[in-house]
DNA sequence: CGCTGGTATTTCATTAAATGAAATCACTTT
DNA sequence: AAAGTGATTTCATTTAATGAAATACCAGCG
């Protein structure tokens, strides 16, 4: 599996050296070359004039891939006409977050209009712990055929930003959540209330859309 | 470098059992069932109710990390302009392509906004050799300061559709290739050479973005 | 209900690849 | 020229991978 550690930070960091990469798995560095070279061989990466390797053409395809068949490109079409929704109607940047483990990944979004808006999650991970999300996609689905209650939080972790967040269900539990995320100074009062209302509204739409009862 | 076949075959395959995995790789089910398991465990692959694996919540991290840092992160940046003009000029669908080893892959597109318009080959693989796309990748830079000359074909893939492709210079030679593709009836005379050199300036623009000389 | 075929899982002995330190090389900076 | 950092090669050792065979499970059919 060190192949893998090693593909994984490559890929994360852009561009990474033989021994970044090496102290980053830590593995030692011979390793480290002979798997960097084999990934390369294999076009999952590729190295430039400088030495350094980042993502190749293999990785790109599978990568395209992964959102074309298989559980997301179902889960992220179905959810992409509530997420635009959800921005219009809040007003706010809408995100479609799964659970990767003891983390959350943002894997979709559609952004907020507006010239102060929150961008550029996509990709990013956040602790389960101590989040919004990380409560919601570790959720039961306790509410007995009523509509799943919403999670709040601010600050979690930007300052000043509060998370609005409900959970998509299918055939196999939490499958999903959708966060709607904006400055804290503007999502309060009535504002709040009614974008609560409108994720909780969107994620029960598809749940039903991923799984009809 | 098993683990990576499989990983491979799974994320491409959409959702695959343990036997479809392993016949699909040459590995023994034994072997292919260990390797499975391990991808499993880190969050790369996920295991269905029903048995099959399909791609998980750490390869989608991946998957969109390879798009946001390193090269085709500027790559599709760089194009997405001259993607969206050819598109608009041409009335055609516009791919870029890139290549990887003895194919090339479409990883970016806009498309046309005729209803008959070719649609979804981003992913998709073809060959380097008797397609314009693949000769536009392994072509050399011969033209000394002059505009590249268009590549064209039809049928190659498809009856019927013409492909119109121009490579893209990078700091390291060829790093992908403009394609437009549509109807052969459409893509004739005129049209056909407005069309070639709509894609040799989209990507004698994009070369010089990525690459200021 | 029993049988068959296909798929998945477990076990265990064998083999092959992975491993990693050390020596060496290359390049940049001082 | 020397020093420091990063990359490459070599080689002996270790560890993980391997894969066949036995077993278990499940669905379909007569």
């Amino acid at each position: 599996m060190r192949v893998l550690s090693l593909l994984d930070r490559v890929v994360a960091g852009g561009a990474v050296g033989l021994t970044e990469a090496a102290d980053a798995t830590g593995i030692p560095v011979s390793t480290a070359l002979r798997h960097l070279r084999v990934l390369t061989s294999h076009g999952y990466l590729v190295r430039n004039d400088l030495g350094r390797y980042s993502v190749g053409p293999s990785f790109v395809r599978l990568a395209l891939a992964a959102f074309q068949s298989g559980p997301y490109a179902r889960l992220t079409a179905a959810a992409q006409p509530a997420l635009q929704r959800l921005a219009d109607t809040t007003e706010e940047s809408a995100y479609l977050a799964v659970r990767d483990g003891s983390e959350a990944v943002y894997i979709a979004t559609v952004e907020s209009r507006r010239a102060i808006r929150h961008v550029g999650w996509v990709g990013k991970s956040v602790p389960i712990e101590g989040t919004a999300l990380g409560e919601a996609l570790a959720s039961e689905m306790t509410n007995h055929g009523r509509p799943p209650a919403p999670f709040f939080n601010t600050g979690a972790i930007e300052p000043d930003v509060t998370a609005v967040v409900a959970p998509i269900h299918g055939s196999e539990g939490i499958v999903g959540a959708f966060s709607v995320l904006g400055p804290a100074e503007r999502l309060t009062g009535e504002r709040l209330d009614r974008t609560a209302e409108a994720v909780v509204d969107a994620a029960v739409k598809t749940s039903l859309a991923l799984f009809p009862r």
